[in-house]
DNA sequence: AGTCAGCGCGCG
DNA sequence: AAAGCGCGCGCTGACT
């Protein structure tokens, strides 16, 4: 093959290794090649050998070779070292072998054969490259470090070994009926009137189901109806819709109408992603619904797996990945995006199949999946089409208001920037950066810029105190630019102008850039903004918010309209933009101290159950035992600086870390020893605490898992790494995993039952958004006196015990706030919430007449 | 023109 | 020896 050259100096590595290039071993003219970043050590190499054997590769078919040819532990390789190495050896290997299949370990083998980037996200997938048929998944090592990472390794390796063999997927596709003209459509229909299940799946064209030019391209079902005997029959159908050659191009929205009624009586209507068909689908009035989710059911059966269709069918049904690229569907040939359209339902079938298996089989979490995830995800499909209104006159002042500020603070800075054309005033000013290829003088840009980075420590000197990750080629990190850095920076140089203006101009920046400018744009004719609510989102059950995937790609024009609402600043100007329409006001629910009151409640320590039930302030009293004074003499300040020692010490921090966070966030300074004896302090208030910690230590070692009382499940199999790093990290989180977990479902739930209720009393009240343990709603004002009280009655008194078997025996508080806009609501006593007509007039601003 | 990692910061 | 947890996203700069 290619002979090693033991002499190599191309690059850094060689330094650093006993045996210098190590080439490639195994059959010569293998048509098999594996791929690792570095030459492996025997355990990895055994490793793979074993997986590969299992997964049923013959060795003796195999080539094993690496991306770089030394083996280091201390250097890991640099991009440069990557690019040389293979320029000089993979590559004559690979042209010499000219191997059938390559399989690639880790993102140095992802980047050497496809020039991709980014392994997790092309892990798995089968391509063509190098004239051979190529997988890459992750490297040994990190499946080693990660056990977690180890089922879907396997799966990828099943799945190379099966595109070897050539027997790829273990599933029959039946035929597909394409209805295409007026009889097929009425058979459908029919045939839809008597289905007692539908899997169901959309191709679309277009930003949103809103723009203009957005459209359906294909509607395609996998449906089991019964026939004549009554036996259930299996029909895969697709229906092509407005694409260009498509019979029903011109009258795509009156078939979709057509067949409205008989779709909504379908029973069980399963998908994948649903929410997102569902809501193309309520646009062009068909009411779809979600009974069944396999992202939903997947990713709380398993939150650490992949959840995409594609990778699920891979790992459940052992299909090779399937699909089109949906860039722009109308410009590309209509028979297979039907194809592919039908594959996506009735695979999203089959895997429903296994996944309402699993979930039957842990009754907990088949609980969870009815009563929270499925209920919950049909709201959020009303609520994201209704979307939270924003303030179109308060918002445009922001705008304005926003970049004054911004550029005003620009202003002031530049009288401390140096003319670059003047090099006379100063011999340093020849020092200013370039930027790009040609050696062009850097812009002025006060962000975190290379040219702000020269401007702060070259330029006016200041000290450099922080510096970020170390380069790969061993250079040091650039100096940081960060808040902390200048509000240190602060300390030292109290007197100098440029810090405030800086720390003040950041805030500004993140408005213009990050809020007030994306509102607008974002904001629809009825000044409503929308958001993409995530029930998949996080491990521990919480909701994400923002946009959705296919949104994300483009990363700066066509930005999507998903705005993330649960990051809004608590700053009256920005969250004051928000609020209800005239004639409604803006309500917010909070579940108060709520993951403080529940690891009281699942520790079962007795000093936090008393304070608690005898309604103490947890905060107020932290501060007061801190400060050696009593309660009655403890400080806003002071009660300000214990929240962090309560927040941070519940989830394990450590008492640098409270230094850091007490400095930060409150500006509060602590010494060493005022740190530690405030760790001291709080475990020495909740001795339960600590018995609790163990307790989740130990059973997440044992079982490699934690629930939380309401049964949702976080897997922790990190804990079974050899990094101890690794596995402390997993301690933590299975100590916050289920207090996280139930606080948030609690919110969802809350949520669930209001807008029930809402409906069920004709209460004129919707939910706007969830901010894990809020919920924002809008409420006509001559609904307020009802809708009040029974937001916080709901809240306070969950039926846990009838729903998830969790009787609660602490006292739950929401806290109600109501007003015209958010940022400016303000909080109701009990007496105010229970007898609100005679407060209505302090509350709600009469002249906001709709 | 698009992609990606790293940083930094908004929220609970 | 070293240690809060959970998110989304805009900007820069390097790269293709």
């Amino acid at each position: 093959m290619i002979e090693r050259n033991p002499r190599c100096n191309l690059c850094r590595l060689s330094q650093y290794t006993d045996t210098v290039c190590e080439v490639g071993f195994g059959r010569k003219n293998a048509d098999i090649m594996v791929i690792s970043r570095m030459p492996n050590s025997s355990t990895y190499q055994d490793m793979i050998e074993a997986e590969l054997s299992q997964a049923g590769i013959d060795l003796t078919r195999c080539y094993f070779t690496s991306v770089v040819k030394c083996r280091s532990f201390e250097k890991d390789p640099g991009k440069k070292d990557i690019k040389t190495c293979t320029e000089n050896y993979l590559d004559l290997e690979i042209e010499r072998m000219k191997p059938k299949f390559i399989l690639g370990f880790g993102n140095e083998a992802l980047a050497a054969i496809t020039k991709n980037s980014g392994i997790m996200k092309y892990r798995g997938r089968v391509s063509e490259a190098r004239g051979a048929t190529v997988l890459c998944t992750v490297s040994p090592a990190s499946v080693v470090r990660n056990p977690g990472q180890k089922g879907a390794w396997q799966a990828d390796l099943q799945l190379f070994a099966s595109t070897v063999s050539g027997h790829a997927g273990g599933l029959e596709i039946p035929k597909m009926a394409i209805i295409d003209d007026k009889v097929k459509l009425a058979k459908l229909r029919t045939l839809m009137a008597k289905a007692t299940l539908l899997s169901y799946d959309i191709e679309t064209a277009g930003q949103d189901e809103w723009d203009p030019t957005a459209g359906i391209v294909s509607l395609a079902g996998t449906m089991i109806y019964p026939d004549a005997d009554g036996n259930d029959k299996l029909i895969v159908w697709v229906i092509p819709l407005d694409h260009p050659q498509s019979p029903f191009r011109k009258v795509w929205r009156d078939v979709l109408r057509y067949i409205a009624k008989a779709f909504e009586g379908i029973k069980v209507q399963i998908a994948h992603n649903g929410k997102y068909d569902a809501k193309w689908l309520r646009v062009s009035k068909v009411q779809a619904r979600v009974t069944f989710d396999t992202m939903l059911a997947a990713h709380l059966l398993d939150e650490n797996r992949l959840k995409g269709l594609k990778p699920l069918g891979r790992m459940l049904l052992g299909v090779a990945p399937w699909g089109i690229d949906t860039k722009d569907l109308r410009s590309q040939p209509l028979r297979p995006i039907l194809k592919y359209n039908c594959l996506d339902p009735y695979y999203t079938y089959h895997i429903y199949l296994k996944l309402r298996q699993d979930l039957i089989d842990q009754p907990r979490l088949m609980r969870v999946f009815k009563l929270m995830v499925i209920p919950a995800n049909e709201k959020l499909i009303e609520i994201e089409q209704r979307g939270a209104w924003i303030d179109p006159e308060k918002l445009a002042s922001a705008i304005n208001v926003s970049f004054q500020m911004r550029d005003e603070l620009d202003r002031e800075l530049m009288t401390y920037v140096p003319d670059p054309d003047d090099p006379t005033q100063d011999v340093k000013v020849l020092t200013w950066p370039t930027q790009g290829k040609k050696a062009k003088w850097a812009e002025v840009n006060f962000n975190a810029s290379n040219w702000m980075r020269w401007w702060m420590f070259e330029w006016l000197e200041f000290p450099i105190i922080e510096r970020g990750k170390v380069k790969d080629d061993d250079s040091p990190g650039d100096p940081s630019l960060a808040e902390a850095t200048m509000v240190e920076l602060q300390t030292r140089f109290p007197d100098h102008p440029v810090l405030k203006l800086l720390v003040e101009r950041s805030k500004w920046q993140k408005y213009c850039s990050t809020y007030v400018t994306r509102y607008q744009e974002v904001a629809d004719d009825q000044n409503r903004i929308h958001t993409v609510f995530k029930l998949a989102g996080t491990v521990t059950g919480r909701l994400s918010s923002g946009k959705e995937d296919e949104e994300k790609i483009s990363a700066t024009r066509d930005r999507g309209r998903g705005v993330n609402l649960q990051q809004v600043p608590r700053d009256p100007f920005i969250r004051g933009l928000f609020g209800a329409p005239p004639g409604w006001s803006f309500i917010e629910a909070d579940f108060g101290q709520i993951e403080f009151r529940l690891a009281v409640f699942i520790s079962r320590d007795k000093n936090g159950l008393r304070l608690i039930r005898e309604g103490v302030d947890v905060h107020l009293e932290m501060a007061a035992k801190m400060t050696g004074k009593p309660i009655s003499l403890v400080t806003k300040d002071e009660r300000k600086a214990a929240k962090p020692v309560n927040f941070g010490y519940l989830y394990g921090m450590w008492w640098k870390k409270f230094i850091e966070t007490a400095k930060m966030k409150y500006g509060v300074l602590f010494t060493d020893e005022q740190a530690k004896a405030s760790r001291v302090a709080f475990f020495d208030m909740y001795p339960g605490f600590v018995h609790w910690h163990n307790r989740q230590r130990r059973i997440v070692h044992e079982y490699g898992r934690v629930q939380s009382p309401l049964g949702r499940i976080r897997h922790l199999p990190d804990i079974f790494s050899a990094d101890k790093m690794v596995v402390q990290e997993a301690e933590r989180q299975a100590i916050n995993s289920p207090v996280q977990s139930m606080a948030s479902d609690m919110n969802l739930l809350g949520m669930i039952l209001l807008d029930d209720e809402f409906k069920r009393l004709g209460l004129r009240a919707h939910t706007l958004g969830l901010v894990h343990d809020a919920i924002n709603f809008e409420c006509h004002n001559d609904d307020l006196v009802q809708v009040l009280p029974l937001i916080k009655s709901t809240m306070e008194h969950l039926p846990l015990k009838k729903k998830f078997g969790c009787e609660i025996d602490i006292p739950i508080a929401a806290d109600i706030k109501v007003g015209s806009h958010w940022g400016y609501a303000k909080e109701l006593t009990d007496e105010q919430v229970f007898n609100f007509q005679h407060y209505y007039h302090e509350f709600v601003d009469e002249s906001r007449v709709s």
